[in-house]
Parts: C-alpha cells; sequence; structure tokens
DNA sequence: GTCAGAATGACAACATGCTGCAAAACTGGT
DNA sequence: ACCAGTTTTGCAGCATGTTGTCATTCTGAC
C-alpha cells in the first residue's frame, strides 16, 4: 500500500502546494504593496468589488473559505482605512452590508492594473491544457476536503 | 488584455490555492491531532525523518520555502516536547544538527500509518495523469516565483 | 593570515489564520 | 405568537508565518 504509485504523487503534491501558497502571499504583498494593501485585503477587496451590491463579513469569508474573525478584522481595519465602509442591512439588523467607498474602488482599478498583467505574464509559457487541468484537480480536492 | 483566457482561468486558481492551502491546513492538524502533534510540526518532522542524518533549522526552513525563524520556533517546542533533539555539528560551531529522539522516530512511525492511507483514500478516483499535470504546473509556478 | 560578506541564532514586533464562548438577531415549524 | 435552532457579532486566546536588528560564526578571496 505505501508504494502505490499515486501516494507518492499526492504527498509531494502537498507539500508543494504548501510551499506555493507562501510564495503566491508573497506575491500578493508585492503586487499589493504599492497601493497600501497586502495579501489579506487583496483577496477581501476582490470579493467586495464582485459582489457590486455589497456583502455580509460571514459572506465573504464563505466566498473565502476563511473564518468569519479573519475577516471581520481585515475589514474593521479597511473600514478604518477608508477603503470600505459598512451599510445598514435591510435583511438584517446586526449583519451589515460591506461596500467599497470610493477610494477603495479606485485601489482596486489600480489593483487590477497591476494584477492582469501579472495573470498574464505568469501563464505565458503555461499550456492553457495544464491550467484547466490543475485548476480541475484543485477544485476537486477542494471539494473533497471542504465538508 | 483583461480578456486573455488565460487571465482569469489563472486568477481563479490562484484563489482556489488559497482556499485549498487553508483545507490542507485543516486535514494536516485533524491527522495529527491523535499524535499531539498539528500540521506545522508534521512537516517539520516530515523533513528531519527523511533526511536520516540530521539537518540544520536554516536546511529545513530551505526545504520548506519558508523562514528560519518560523522553523525554529517550531523546532525548539519539539525539542521541549522530545520529539527533536540537537546534536553538535562538527561542520558548524553555532548551527546545531535536529535529530529525531526514539519517540519522535515512534511518532513519525504513527504518523505514516494516518498519513499514507489518507494520500490513498484522497486519490483513489483521481486520474494518474491529472495528478501528474497538477504536480508539473505547481511546481512551474514555483519555480517561476521563487527568486 | 586577514577581512568582507554570507549564514546562523536570539529576540522582538507584527499580520494572518484558527477556535471557543456568550449574547443578540434572524428563521421556520407548529 | 412561540420556541428551537441557526446565524451573526464581539471578545479573547493562541498557532503560525513574516520581517527587522544585532551579535556571532563561518567562508572564501586576496
Amino acid at each position: 500500500m505505501a508504494h502505490s504509485p499515486k501516494r507518492k504523487l499526492f504527498l509531494d503534491l502537498v507539500l508543494s502546494l504548501f510551499r506555493l501558497n507562501g510564495l503566491l502571499v508573497a506575491e500578493g504583498d508585492r503586487m499589493a504593496e504599492a497601493l497600501g494593501l497586502t495579501s489579506a485585503r487583496w483577496k477581501v477587496i476582490g470579493v467586495v468589488a464582485l459582489a457590486h451590491s455589497g456583502v455580509t463579513v460571514p459572506g465573504i469569508a464563505r466566498a473565502l473559505g476563511q473564518s468569519r474573525q479573519a475577516v471581520q478584522r481585515i475589514t474593521d481595519v479597511m473600514e478604518q482605512d477608508g477603503l470600505l465602509r459598512y451599510q445598514d442591512n435591510p435583511e438584517h439588523k446586526r449583519s451589515v452590508l460591506v461596500c467599497l467607498t470610493d477610494r477603495g474602488q479606485e485601489v482596486y482599478t489600480a489593483l487590477r492594473a497591476v494584477q492582469d498583467p501579472w495573470a498574464i505574464d505568469n501563464t505565458e509559457d503555461v499550456p492553457l491544457e495544464e491550467l484547466e487541468t490543475g485548476l480541475q484537480l484543485v477544485r476537486r480536492l477542494i471539494y473533497k476536503f471542504d465538508r
């Protein structure tokens, strides 16, 4: 059993994923730095920007697959920094909606101007099919573990 | 440029990788819990166990692609817990070698008894070729970012 | 042998993630 | 309308990772 060919492949993959995660966080920090953001805030502003109608903090957490508290702490700081604002939620007295401020929108636009070329540069020499298969595998594993 | 087909694919992949990373850490914690370990200690004990002859703390950090301090803190705790021991390094007066204690070896063996079936179970329904392509992609990205 | 530069250890500050708990607000079945 | 169960908030504690700084040790070029 220990010699299953997939076993070592999978364990190598898991270790490599840990490492790649660290490198991607560093990349995010590097890209977001000039805009006064960090990797974690980059993730949050992305979710808020794509949900034009406002999302709740637990909603962001679910979208990112993270804990509510981790997101709450970041949105609190970003609200202090004037990137996000909290807006009354007609559907829930306590759970406010998170929206971009004008400045938040500007920062997100500037972020896209860095992030999109980054994405294109880094896939230039990667076959489309490899990206598709890789994404399929990652999603398959998420589905497997996310219960 | 913003409509490059690979751009969205890659950004989706990056977000999915962040999420998968969190799930894998949780899986590691779950597996290691019964052995009194955590995900971070699991990574460290794996590196030490595979390097039968002893490795230095910065060596472990390089193998994991992490900072020296992150590893140092963990090895210090594991040394207190009797899983690792520090041994004089004939090649360097200050930089000691990290080795498994007998108890550390036992724990690693017990870990394998959990980890290996876990790896096999989770790849049962994944085509071998998908694993190979996925690992190739991850390694390609690591190589791209790790400078 | 000497000396500049790299590697290492120790300490500290900080960012990001998790969990647990209690109280308030919402939801849905009766 | 009521009540049980779920969701959300706020607070607290902790694990893990990063960076920065300084002193010590090693290394290699000269």
